[in-house]
DNA sequence: GTTTTGACGTAGC
DNA sequence: CGCTACGCCAAAA
C-alpha cells in the first residue's frame, strides 16, 4: 500500500482533477474528503488558482451547489461555462444542470468495491 | 512564527 | 432567496 501524506497536497489534487471525464464535473469538498482532508475544500480551489490552467481542467469542478464560483478565474466571464458546455455539461445562470447527475465522485476512480 | 487570503461548506437569520 | 458569520485548512507574505 502506498502511504501518502500532505506532502504533494496540490499534487494529489491536480491529479484527481485530471481524472475527471469529460461531460462531468465534481466539487472541491468531494476531491478534498477522497485526499482524506474534507475541510480542506477552501485549499482545493487555491490550488487549482495557483495551478497551469491549461492543463489542468479546472473548469469541470465547482462548488457543492454546482455553482461555478470560480468562474471568474478563467480570465473571461463565461470561459468555465462554455468549456463545461463544449463537454456536454449544460450551465444556466452559472449553475450545473442535472449536477446531481453529472457529478464525479472522486472515490468511483479507486474503483466499485473501494469506498 | 504570526497574519492574511481564498475557486468551500454549513448554519443561522 | 440572499447575506452574514463561523469553521476549517494550506500557501504566501
Amino acid at each position: 500500500m502506498t502511504i501518502y501524506v500532505q506532502k504533494d497536497f496540490y499534487h494529489f489534487i491536480y491529479e484527481v482533477v485530471l481524472q475527471i471525464p469529460e461531460g462531468r464535473v465534481t466539487s472541491y469538498g468531494a476531491i478534498a474528503n477522497y485526499l482524506g482532508a474534507k475541510r480542506s475544500s477552501r485549499t482545493v480551489g487555491y490550488a487549482l488558482t495557483v495551478s497551469n490552467k491549461g492543463e489542468i481542467p479546472a473548469h469541470r469542478v465547482v462548488n457543492r451547489n454546482g455553482l461555478l464560483t470560480g468562474k471568474h478565474h478563467f480570465g473571461g466571464s463565461d470561459i468555465m461555462r462554455q468549456l463545461l458546455e463544449l463537454e456536454g455539461v449544460k450551465v444556466v445562470k452559472d449553475q450545473v444542470v442535472d449536477f446531481k447527475n453529472l457529478f464525479w465522485d472522486p472515490s468511483q476512480f479507486l474503483g466499485p468495491g473501494q469506498q
